[in-house]
RNA sequence: GUGACCGUAGCUCAGGUGGUUAGAGCGCCAGGUUGUGGCCCUGGAGGUCGGGGGUUCGAGUCCCCUCGGUCACCCCA
């Protein structure tokens, strides 16, 4: 049997790959004009740092980590996230002041598979360190709508929400814990198991949706100094034009937020799984994790959903393909798809010895533009060019050739 | 972790109540045209029926286990 790709992974191969290429490359250019630098951390960390970073009692860190002793027994971990690493490198190189970096990788984490969710995903994101404004808010929400809009993503909406200041935090648990302890009668297990650790948690769960909906929202709660910032990041929003709604009930799974809240969906992309991306505000991170505090808002961006709600790219295939007519001038042809690439185009033999026929056939099935024929016709210094979309035919000298595929 | 549905050629699928050499379409390779693709015709290659165990004279078909897929819950990108 040949072994399988484990549960839960995918192979990227064409035609998907093309729009990861896109993806990719778009985001890489986009987050190098808004001024990140990129920042790369190791795909597996102390699992002391999600424990401590992301937070002991949410989802994440309960059942979904991949976490294993290396052979000096040292308990690692898998990310199932980049934040936290990119945090505990600012801090550990002794940075001072504001950075602004850009991360693409996969993120790892131990849950079921379904449409838009994996145990080895993969994500880009940017993070803006040290600084409090909220016009920072603003910047990393659009550069996370800049994506999604250029990668051709139709219906794309921001879902925001502010979570306050840990104080305003800290106090409305307590508001939403005692609402839920009146009404656990209602409640799902889980919620009930939540209740007195993270209450947050329950705001989002699908499951309890009729009691939440009665419930007190973080948004109602916060103080002055939250709700400037707040209407900063929106008035932001606004100047940049992007679209947005409030949604009460987002909170996120993960314990570093604060204030500013967002994720990012289609009208046009429905699963379960239907945020394409999301982040926020997470100032008291740094100082989780030991370190002074560092005022910080950053986004991750999930590129497999993003891929399935992207359109397909236009076929593309070789600008030339060349084709042996007669085997005797394997050297020539060769010589000719390299002249062709190093004149920049894409150019393609087919290195089996197939009869001309099969070569055209391979050269329409790759979608060519032009297949250049080298046959007789070589002695007197041309080659047979066929249009392949008309199939209109010309001779072509042979130094021509590149110049003229060029057109 | 829970639930539902599903695993037969590269792909999409047929294979009443268990019974001789497991089929089709598409794709692939070759030929029809030894200098020409897309259409058409002909031929060919390709399957330990996801894996293991069991029941049976006999299992693709029934039972158990296991691996994987899809979707949903949970949660998140």
């Amino acid at each position: 049997m040949i072994p399988q790709a484990p549960k839960g992974t995918d192979d990227i191969l064409p035609p998907a790959s093309e729009k990861w290429r896109t993806l990719l490359r778009g985001f890489e250019d986009l987050a190098r004009r808004y001024g990140y630098a990129l920042t790369m951390t190791p795909l597996f960390e102390a699992t002391e740092l999600f424990s401590r970073g992301v937070g002991e009692e949410t989802e994440v860190v309960e059942k979904q980590m991949y976490t294993f002793a290396d052979k000096s027994d040292r308990s690692l971990t898998l990310r199932p996230e980049a934040t936290a690493s990119v945090v505990r490198a600012y801090l550990g190189a002794g940075l001072q002041g504001v950075f602004k970096g850009y991360y693409a990788g996969p993120m790892f984490r131990y849950e079921q598979p379904q449409s838009g969710r994996r145990r080895q995903f993969f994500q880009v994101g940017v993070e803006y360190l040290a600084e409090p404004s909220p016009d920072a808010d603003v910047e990393v929400i659009e550069v996370g709508y800049r994506l999604l809009a250029d990668a051709g993503v139709t219906g794309v909406g921001v879902r925001l929400n502010t979570l306050g200041d840990p104080a305003d935090r800290a106090a409305y648990r307590d508001e939403l814990r005692s609402f839920l302890r009146g009404r656990a009668g209602d409640l799902s297990p889980d919620a009930r198991r939540r209740l007195e650790g993270n209450p947050l948690r329950v705001l989002d769960s699908k499951a309890d949706a009729e009691v939440v909906a009665d419930a007190p929202a973080p948004i109602d709660s916060i103080g002055g100094e939250a709700a400037a910032h707040f209407s900063g990041v929106r008035a932001g929003l606004d100047r940049a034009g992007i679209p947005y709604e409030i949604a009460p009930r987002l909170v996120r799974g993960l314990d570093y937020y604060n204030r500013t809240v967002f994720e990012y969906v289609s009208a046009d992309y429905t699963a379960a799984q239907d945020a394409l991306g999301g982040g926020g505000r997470y100032d008291p991170l740094a100082e989780m994790l030991g370190g002074p505090p560092v005022a910080a808002v950053g986004l991750a961006m999930g590129v497999d959903r993003i891929v399935l709600a992207m359109p397909d790219p236009e076929p593309a295939g070789p600008d030339v393909f060349v084709v042996l007519a007669d085997p005797q001038r394997r050297a020539e042809a060769l010589g000719m798809v390299g002249r062709l690439r190093e004149a920049g185009l894409w150019a393609e033999m087919d290195l089996g010895e197939r009869s001309l026929k099969a070569q055209f056939k391979v050269a329409g099935r790759r979608s060519a533009r032009l297949v250049a024929v080298v046959g007789d016709e070589w002695d007197e210094g041309e080659v047979t060019v066929r249009r392949m979309a008309d199939g209109e035919e010309s001779r072509v000298a042979i130094e021509e050739v590149p110049a003229w595929a060029s057109r």
